[in-house]
DNA sequence: AAGGCAAATGTTTTT
DNA sequence: CATTTGCCTT
């Protein structure tokens, strides 16, 4: 016995510290109050934070009890769980280890009273609460052309990141600032009544519940004698007061980030957090860690070169003491089809030379850029997979099962009533709705309490009172068939009984096939999931789980596939091969950030996180002419390239010297140049001397036109298109 | 109440 | 260009 606890913690010590450099090593042990570590791209971050844990409990004696580690999505809780287990070696109880939003859903279902909420409260998603602004909208008879509901939903939840309640916001004269009031207001009576809360409010009922019941604070200052938290750049102001209150005088707060890969501040994030911590929080030692254990230096110098065009920031320099490597590719292609080629072409090379693609990824500013792409890596035969996009959770048959399922379960709810009263359309159309809502707010009750009157006193036409007492009856049947069924089974009923299924079997095209197939896939979802707590019914568990995970691991992980994604997305990943498509001005930097200092500083982060994901070898590319919604706009290379040192990049072919179009010019000239040609500008042909190319300009029309082509070998010959015999590749 | 056509509308995303 | 949204007809 006495034996043993001499023995481990030596041991232990050894095993957290060992393979960490000094700085890290300084941020894992630091006994100051508060620690606050900026961690650069690849600097070894979750390891600082998963071995400062294990440092705690096993050298310092602290129970995992009093441990509090919060990050922002549910992939890093998941992830950091793991990494603690792994190097404790047993799983850790009694720890709490989650995004901020699912601590709060956790603390709000424990004090829903105190923090004056229903019990069995719903969350909405974005979706979900776009539905009811709308509501909210048209019952005050605003007009959606002069007042975009998108608007008031984004207008609402900013003013909720930042802490404003309706209430605290004075009204001035600004007509934009009194209707958008108006519409927060009425938004906010009707979450009340129907017992629903948002994403943000999640976080700013959880901040109150703190702020009103001292009672409940204390107990959990009292617990939580370490907070640590993830992605620091990245918390809003709730978040950080959240994080303030609760850490009190007492509590000591471990802080992670990088300002320079703050990239959410368009979402409410707050990068001067940072700044104001080391005030904030009093007795807090800094520590940088600056050593990169990701890239070669040609990588680091070129996001370095980028980075350090911002003016604002707490100023770090990335270096490694790996070699140079490669040096950085930057091709000019002709235009979007010509880079999706190119970049389909590296990749194929890349595999022939024995890599895997799961080692690559091709990074973009806009998910609209994925299509060309995608289009080129079909052709190619190179498998990828897209991330980002439409969650799995999120999709309308999905939706719409989930929506069922509630109902099961709690009858009066009503944003899935509203959501699939009708669907499949059984004859409930917007007259009898009416009626119906009309009933409800007149007798504040619920809908479904509303649409069982209407059925008993006859309201309506027999043909519609029909159609209503058959939705009532089936919700009635299936929640009666709820009881002791396994989840799948319930999930399976829902969507067989509710004719969910055979609606999207009966709908044409591929998108019923596919729509067919995610309800399936709900199906195994709900097969593998594991309730969390056997003593409550494992279908509420589900629900409340789905609602704070868009279960994004919905791609099939089987094959070897090259990832594509946002430069947003990629942020915390890292790939051996990175090739960054759309490197334009308007583009990247995208033009709706160009004209405010602080939104172009942070595309510039963006830059910056995308360049450090690159491990080996990184590709830029951008496209001379690039057709976005139709037409055609011609943009420079981004600034950003123009800021990577010279030295470290190689540029892939010669920037043609023949004169591109104007845009005046483009317009008149290219609807006849090169029209019966059978070929196309920037198609790839292929000649018989020269090999291949991309088609770059046409002078005439049909088989005497002369075509200007940009050959990979020999780079730009003008050949007659009679003679020349091109192939289309 | 449901299906068809014209018009509008396009960053980034987690929870 | 492509997709979604709203309006209008049947």
């Amino acid at each position: 016995m006495t034996l043993k606890l001499l023995e481990c913690p030596s041991m232990d010590v050894t095993t957290i510290l060992s393979n960490l450099n000094p700085a890290q090593e300084e941020a894992v042990t630091s006994d100051k109050k508060h620690l606050l570590v900026l961690a650069g791209a690849g600097s070894g971050k979750t390891r600082v934070l998963v071995h400062r844990i294990a440092w705690k409990i096993q050298v310092e004696n602290f129970s995992p009890y009093s441990i509090l580690a919060v990050t922002f999505t549910n992939k890093a809780a998941r992830e950091m769980r793991e990494r603690i287990d792994e190097l404790l070696g047993m799983p850790l109880r009694g720890m709490w280890v989650g995004t901020f939003h699912g601590l709060a859903h956790r603390l709000l279902k424990a004090h829903w009273h105190d923090a004056k909420l229903p019990e069995n409260f719903q969350i909405l998603d974005s979706d979900d609460q776009l539905r009811l602004v709308k509501r909210v909208m048209r019952g005050m008879d605003l007009d959606e052309q002069r007042w975009p509901p998108k608007q008031a939903q984004w207008w609402i939840n900013g003013q909720k990141d930042e802490g404003l309640r309706s209430a605290h916001i004075q009204e001035g004269g600004d007509p934009f600032l009194t209707t958008m009031l108006r519409i927060y207001r009425g938004y906010e009576e009707t979450c009340e009544s129907l017992g629903v809360i948002d994403f943000a409010e999640l976080l700013l009922r959880a901040l109150e519940l703190w702020k009103e019941n001292p009672e409940v604070l204390e107990h959990y200052q009292g617990r939580f004698q370490h907070i640590l938290v993830d992605e620091f750049q990245d918390t809003n102001a709730v978040q950080y007061a959240w994080l303030r209150i609760l850490a009190g005088t007492r509590s000591a707060v471990t802080a992670v980030g990088d300002d320079d890969q703050s990239i959410y501040g368009w979402r409410g994030a707050k990068v001067e957090n940072i700044l104001s911590y080391e005030r904030d929080f009093p007795q807090t030692h800094t520590v940088k860690l600056e050593q990169n254990y990701r890239s070669t230096s040609n990588i680091l110098t070129a996001a370095n070169g980028v980075i350090s065009k911002n003016a604002e920031r707490l100023g770090k320099n990335l270096w490694t003491d790996s070699g140079e490597g490669e040096s950085i590719a930057l091709y000019a292609a002709f235009n979007e089809h010509d880079e999706a080629r190119y970049i389909a072409d590296r990749l194929q090379s890349w595999v022939n030379d024995g890599n895997r693609r799961d080692d690559s990824a091709i990074l973009y500013r806009s998910n609209a850029q994925s299509r060309v792409l995608e289009a080129a890596l079909l052709q190619a035969e190179i498998p990828y997979r897209i991330y980002g996009g439409q969650r799995f959770y999120e999709r309308l048959e999905i939706k719409n099962a989930l929506a069922y399922l509630r109902l099961m379960l709690n009858c009066h709810d009503d944003v899935a009533f509203e959501r699939v009263v009708n669907v499949p359309p059984r004859g409930i159309g917007d007259r009898t709705l009416e009626l119906i809502r009309e009933l409800a707010r007149g007798n504040n009750t619920t809908l479904w309490s509303a649409a069982s009157l209407v059925v008993s006193e006859k309201h309506l036409t027999a043909r519609a009172t029909n159609a209503v007492t058959a939705f009532l009856e089936l919700i009635n049947d299936m929640s009666g068939q709820l009881e002791e069924l396994p989840l799948a089974e319930q999930a399976e009923n829902a969507i067989q009984f509710s004719g969910l299924i055979e609606m999207h079997r009966r709908e044409k095209g591929e998108r019923g096939q596919a729509r067919v197939e995610n309800l399936e896939e709900l199906i195994s979802a709900c097969r593998a999931f594991e309730a969390e707590d056997r003593d409550i019914p494992i279908l509420p568990q589900f629900l409340d789980q789905v609602a704070l995970d868009a279960g994004d691991r919905q791609a099939d992980e089987d094959q070897d596939a090259v990832q594509l994604m946002t430069l947003h997305s990629a942020k915390g990943l890292e790939f051996p091969l990175v090739l960054i498509a759309g490197m334009e001005e308007n583009l990247f930097p995208h033009k709706m950030s160009l004209d405010e200092p602080g939104r172009l500083e942070e595309e510039r982060r963006l830059a910056y996180v995308g360049i450090t994901r690159a491990m080996q070898k990184l590709y830029l590319t951008f496209a001379e002419s690039r057709s976005i919604y139709g037409s055609e706009s011609f943009n420079s290379v981004s600034r950003f390239v123009r800021d990577i040192p010279k030295e470290v990049i190689e540029e892939v072919r010669i920037h043609n010297t023949i004169a591109r179009p104007t845009s005046y010019a483009a317009s008149s000239i290219q609807s006849d140049q090169g029209d019966n040609t059978g070929f196309q500008l920037g198609q790839q042909v292929n000649h018989k001397v020269y090999g291949e190319g991309v088609i770059l300009n046409f002078e005439g029309n049909g088989p005497r036109a002369r075509v200007h082509v940009s050959f990979e070998q020999v780079g730009t010959k003008i050949l007659i298109l009679a003679s020349a015999n091109l192939a289309a590749v």
